[in-house]
DNA sequence: AGCACGCCGACT
DNA sequence: GTCGGCGTGCTC
């Protein structure tokens, strides 16, 4: 019998079912580097395959009759997460239902996850030249060496008047070769040595130092309030409501900067980071060097050198996207998440979180604040606020006062009767023919990409759709093909109906087909369209907007890009082609996402001095979502809203937990769903008799890349232990034989 | 998931 | 004989 030493380790890459700690030898010459947080390389299945792990915990135990396995190698030389951070991902593993080294991988940066290997991110690091004699004797080598090693000199003296300088910068200045440098390095006049720089992402910084806005009297009394409630002991959640326009930035600059003179660190979580270029150079100006920015279009480099800075406490205001709620702000005092209702908060692959959710969770465990902030916030926010559990606070008024835009809905009912078949209404026509002569811009705002939404043949009924999902083709007139949005795949488009051989017809109009549209009406006029397809490239969105702007360009047509947090002074009409879409399509969150888009996209028009206009296209002229959108009223929105999720039991009263069974044959997926559902109603009534279980039902798109996709919903009060059921079953039948390719996983609050 | 084991038919 | 097809079972 002896002692040995016994890491317990999550491991990467295994299914849900699996992910449990293991236990493996720590060989003797790993001893010092065996700590909680670090990752190693271990020997799994009976392949002993060379698995990346995390250790969790250390201990020493009497060795038992099994032989375990040993640690192969460290990948770290420290922890790489400490106590905080593990105690989270073991949290997102009982919230999410993903594994503990899923919740990891999302935590770090990825440079990190293959540091032994190839994908290895270095740290970048420059040469330093300095002196290491004093600059007087320095002087005198100097002019001893002008005639013999004339290069030498000038390396001297201009390192006398700048002490110490990066190699390239003194090679360029000097015209000295490498020889030369070296020969003083020799003799020990000077040091050569590696310093680790970061490579920063480009910001365009408008200017150093900018004072912060200056707060307004309702700003300002909201500010007081949210810091004064905020720092108090107890409640520390906060939703801040502020109509397009109303200076929630200058709100969220001020708190920041609080936080800061307190000794705190903040993050500031935006939909997209893309979008608001404008509110990332607000923060350079004002706060430099420790704005640090985290988001998906960084280079590898840029992101783990942003995750360096913060983490070494450089950095204390982080801005970025969902997966910066992980950033490991030291002393963190404060998060806010900027229009807290944005879908891309939630992740939709594993693991499955909200950011919302993280934040509330860090924040609790830090003592820190979370703040929240909308125009048009969430149906759960809303209510939340309503009981009590977050603060409420609301700034009411458009910052320089500007009135609303006036709103004006249009019946495409009555349009059609009246014979105009196109995407514009004769009074949208008329509204856009006066912006043109008056020198104002316009935006047109349409939620399809493509330029019509379906091929159908009008003879036989045929619908053209992806081979390999449940989704009708879209045409894009680019290149002539019909294209699967979801997948990607394509193919040539031929105007013969292939079941009939009649002649096909396209059905919905898209962005591409809009802007052919509005070419032919106003054929002297320049257009401008924005969507994924237009702005794919690096830095497209901005080059977009800026042309828009600079150019004075009258029209700009886009999907929702347009809608996000753009200031434009010349813009006085906006124009909602169909303000039906979306608004039908099964999702108990319809009426949310169409009263959420359509009040911003409203509230681009007439920002500044000139009163705008809105003018909002519909078939169904009579939703009371519509009107209540073109009113801009989100209170009436939300009192309805919230009225309905009652009656269905839906959330914010009730939380939804689903679980997805996917496969490549039906009728087997259709059975394992009914199986889980049998498992579930069997056990769950001692649990908690007043959950609800609905399904199996098909999800909105049910087919992606050839597997189907079928899901349990489970409506719950939130307080009992259902997702430890819910875990046990995932995991029990994903081990059954019966469930042999059949992919499951669970999620809560899904947003499709 | 990913990989070895093992049991069966085909073939240098 | 043994190469390789995939059905079965296990992961400290």
């Amino acid at each position: 019998m002896s002692i040995e030493l016994v890491a317990k380790i999550a491991v990467s890459g295994i299914p849900y079912a699996l992910d449990k700690p293991y236990d493996y030898l720590v060989p003797a010459e790993f001893t010092k580097l065996a700590v909680p947080g670090a990752r190693v390389i271990v020997p799994f299945s009976r392949s002993n395959r060379r698995t990346e792990g995390l250790i969790l915990s250390v201990s020493s135990e009497l060795s038992k009759q099994r032989k375990l396995k040993s640690i192969i190698e460290f990948l770290d030389s420290e922890p790489i997460m400490q106590n905080e951070q593990l105690k989270l991902a073991l949290w997102m593993r009982s919230r999410f239902f993903c594994t503990v080294y899923d919740a990891i991988k999302a935590m770090i940066p990825a440079g990190l996850w293959y540091k032994s290997g190839k994908l290895s991110i270095r740290d970048k690091t420059i040469k330093m030249v300095e002196l290491i004699i004093p600059a007087e004797d320095a002087m005198v080598l100097a002019d001893t060496k002008r005639r013999t090693a004339p290069s030498q000199a000038k390396v001297l003296s201009t390192l006398c008047s700048v002490g110490y300088v990066s190699l390239n910068e003194l090679k360029e200045f000097t015209g000295a070769g490498m020889q030369g440098i070296k020969a003083l390095e020799r003799s020990a006049y000077i040091s050569i040595a590696e310093e680790i720089v970061f490579r920063r992402p480009q910001i365009n910084v408008l200017s150093e130092n900018a004072p912060l806005p200056e707060l307004s009297f309702d700003q300002l009394s909201v500010f007081e309030s949210i810091w004064n409630n905020i720092t108090d002991e107890k409640l520390k959640i906060g939703l801040l409501f502020g109509v397009t326009g109303s200076g929630k930035t200058a709100v969220y600059l001020h708190l920041i900067e609080k936080m800061l003179k307190a000794g705190k660190s903040s993050i500031l979580l935006l939909p997209e980071i893309s979008l608001t270029p404008q509110m990332v150079q607000t923060f350079y100006s004002h706060f430099g060097d420790i704005v640090a920015i985290l988001h998906s279009s960084l280079s590898a480099g840029e992101r783990y050198d942003e995750w360096k800075r913060i983490g070494s406490g450089l950095a204390r205001i982080v801005i970025g996207t969902r997966s910066a709620v992980f950033a490991p702000a030291s002393n963190l005092g404060l998060i806010i998440i900027d229009e807290e209702q944005e879908d891309t908060y939630k992740s939709e692959n594993a693991p499955r979180y909200h950011a919302r959710d993280v934040a509330n969770y860090r924040c609790a465990q830090s003592n820190a604040a979370l703040l929240l902030g909308s125009a048009t916030p969430s149906v759960e926010s809303r209510y939340f606020a309503e009981i009590g559990r977050y603060m409420y606070f609301a700034l009411p008024e458009r910052y320089n006062c500007t009135p609303l835009p006036e709103v004006r809905i249009v019946d495409m009912k009555s349009e059609l009767r009246r014979g105009n078949g196109s995407p514009i209404s004769r009074e949208l026509y008329e509204e856009l023919c006066k912006n043109i002569k008056a020198n104002e811009q316009s935006i047109l705002f349409l939620n399809r990409r493509g330029a019509s939404k379906t091929v159908v043949c009008p003879q036989c009924g045929f619908v053209q759709s992806c081979p390999s999902c449940s989704v009708s083709l879209t045409y894009h007139s680019y290149g002539n093909k019909l294209m699967c949005h979801y997948c990607g795949y394509s193919h040539r488009h031929n105007s013969k109906c292939p079941e009939c051989g009649g002649e096909t017809l396209q059905i919905g109009v898209g962005t591409q087909r809009l802007e052919e549209e509005l070419k032919s009406l106003f054929p002297d006029i320049e257009v401008l369209r924005m969507d994924t397809d237009t702005v794919g490239y690096k830095g497209g969105h901005e080059s977009v907007i800026s042309n828009f702007i600079d150019n004075k360009v009258p029209i700009l047509i886009g999907t929702q890009m347009v809608a996000k947090g753009l200031n434009f002074e010349n813009v006085t009409l906006v124009g909602v082609i169909d303000a039906d879409q979306g608004l039908y399509s099964g999702n108990y969150r319809a009426s949310e996402k169409t009263f959420s888009l359509i009040t911003q996209v409203v509230g681009r028009s007439g920002r500044f001095e000139k009163v705008g206009r809105a003018i909002i296209q519909t078939f169904s002229p009579e939703n009371e979502t519509i009107n209540q959108a073109a009113g801009q009223d989100y209170e009436a929105f939300y009192s309805s809203e919230i009225e309905l999720r009652r009656l269905l039991d839906l959330p914010p009263y009730k939380e939804l937990i689903t679980i997805t069974c996917t496969g490549v044959n039906e009728e087997h997926v259709y059975k394992s769903a009914c199986t889980i559902r049998d498992a579930l109603n069997a056990n769950i009534a001692q649990e908690d008799k007043t959950c609800r279980i609905l399904g199996p039902a098909p999800l909105p798109i049910f087919k992606v890349s050839n597997r189907f996709r079928y899901r349990i919903t489970i409506c719950q009060g939130g307080k009992s232990n259902i997702k430890n059921l819910v875990s046990g079953i995932i995991t029990e039948l994903s081990n059954d034989k019966d469930f042999k390719g059949i992919q499951i996983f669970g999620d809560i609050n899904p947003l499709d």
